[in-house]
DNA sequence: CTCGCGGCATAAGCTGGGGTTATGGGCAGA
DNA sequence: TCTGCCCATAACCCCAGCTTATGCCGCGAG
């Protein structure tokens, strides 16, 4: 209940309702906000994104009253960042990338049919690489339309064994049969704590037998970073709590419940934020590789070559 | 209807010209699914962001034709996420987090007069640090206004002596007079190259000679990365190419270009995904200290020490 | 068996943000 | 002084997205 009268609930939730949308400027207006930064004039930016010199003023005017910050200074002869301008661009460029890697994403997702690559890749591999990959890949060859399809292991070498797909990549102990494979990367899993956290300040690796004997903060039985922990510590890892998502995981870590454990790559921002702080681990192995696969014998070529070139670099 | 002739321009624009708007949904869109993925029903998650259940459900439908892709499957008992929704969702999360950091940083920015917390900074903490922070300050104390001005070390110092600030934080390898500071964090110098560079290979750390002697691309001079890796070197940085702004340097590293010295802050994320390697340095100190800053015998108290007490954990 | 309820879809109508054209005014350099 | 680049304002238009009003479906309780 309690519906009805949403009239605006003064204050009894939190923070954020969830007016976030209405609080900040939507993608076009950042985007413009972006390319003013860069040509130093509001007209310039207009047409580099594709608008009228009024439409782009009334915008950026538009945001500098919704943030309440002046954002550029007008001039006759073109427009400077204020400074809260720049800072506001600099936080507007994370939210555009995020973006960019949404939208690569998403159209590998979409083409399905008549792409030239199709890929089929695990879910940490989609969800955290591959997107940086595909903008990577349209920035060399701007016309390579990319399919993805997202699964677990065996999903992946069904679909390049059935032809369906052109390359896969994998995470995991082992490349499942009839497929060649090249280590592209390594994803450690790693043990982080709150900077608040007792841990924080020690200076000795956690051992095996301390760390099994810990309750951390763990993904369900069953998922892939779990089944690599239980098989370094030998099943014995102790869950302080079982959460179904990495970012809960993170959620619940960065709030100071408690170790939790997780790949790598999910954590690289709030490592260097200092919103985590790693402990080292001594004397067990938490690395797997994550592997391009491929069809025995049939190397990828084309277009599944220069991918794979992009992430071994 | 204004076309001229936004009909398409077949292809001859590289890649994206800049639709990216077009392409990706809108914030509200985004918090939507997010609010559907974790509650398991379209008009829950209307409910929970404020709009009522039509516009929910016409809301992801137009979502899924933009996106091509179905994101939901929808039952008489509930809706839940498509695999191929699992994945978008994710990486929608991601823009989400992006947008709640500038929203956290902007409304900093605007405030000015009645706020309870007056903060300034030098630019790298607003840029990088803040926003976290603000965010996490307010999941604590959710009313707490906080008002933001950035700026150099000086101007730092400045709003602090004259009493407009009640906390501030620098990045310097000095105290400015008259503040007393606690270290909150370490700001390393990293040398980072593509994965694709000759040093990405090397086992053994670089030298500060060698480093001395290699071209790199380096912010300006004048800017504070810069003094301090040519305080570490002695003056003796050799530039390949000199950018005036840290994305502009990771967008030549991550390129190829050459190495690159930058704040280990601003590479969290490259690092994570492989598009950057960190090179190891040896026997030159490129760390300096993030310090929280305030007038000498005025220990922060009240909101101020709220944010410290986040920042150190 | 039949309500009642929660969940989703469709239809019709309204509104406002954002776009467009048209026009005017300032500042610099030829 | 004229010409070019820059920005602002005004008047108009359109569609995305919201709302209210219904209808259909499946499930569990009486």
């Amino acid at each position: 209940m309690g519906r009805t009268d949403d009239h605006d609930h003064p204050g009894h939730r939190s923070a954020s309702p969830g007016a976030l949308a209405h609080r900040v400027p939507d993608l076009g207006a950042l985007e413009l906000l972006l390319a003013v930064a860069r040509l130093g004039s509001l007209g310039g930016a207009a047409r580099e994104v594709g608008i009228t010199q009024p439409a782009a003023s009334s915008r950026i005017r538009s945001m500098e009253r919704q943030l309440g910050v002046a954002l550029v200074d007008r001039s006759p002869r073109g427009s400077r960042l204020t400074d809260a301008g720049a800072l506001v661009t600099d936080w507007a460029r994370r939210i555009v990338e995020a973006a960019e890697a949404f939208d690569a994403g998403a159209q590998a997702l979409r083409d399905r049919r008549d792409s030239r690559l199709r890929v089929a890749a695990s879910m940490t591999i989609a969800e955290y690489l591959l997107p940086g990959w595909l903008l990577a890949l349209r920035a060399d060859r701007p016309d390579t339309a990319v399919s993805l399809l997202a699964g677990n292991s065996a999903a992946v070498a069904e679909r390049l064994l059935s032809g369906e797909a052109d390359v896969g990549f994998v995470e995991g102990l082992t490349v499942p049969a009839g497929l060649d494979s090249a280590v592209i990367a390594h994803d450690r899993l790693i043990v982080v704590v709150a900077p608040s956290h007792a841990w924080a300040r020690r200076r000795r690796p956690i051992g095996a037998e301390e760390l099994a004997g810990t309750p951390l903060i763990l993904r369900e039985k069953g998922s892939g970073t779990r089944q690599v922990l239980d098989a370094a510590l030998g099943g014995l890892a102790r869950p302080l709590i079982e959460l179904s998502s990495t970012t809960a995981v993170k959620a619940a870590a960065v709030g100071g419940a408690g170790p939790a454990v997780l790949s790598e790559l999910a954590v690289g921002e709030e490592l260097a934020m200092r919103r985590l702080v790693r402990i080292p681990v001594d004397g067990i192995a938490l690395a797997r590789d994550l592997r391009a696969v491929w069809p025995t014998g049939h190397r990828p070529t084309g277009p599944a070559r220069d991918l794979l070139s992009l992430t071994r670099g």
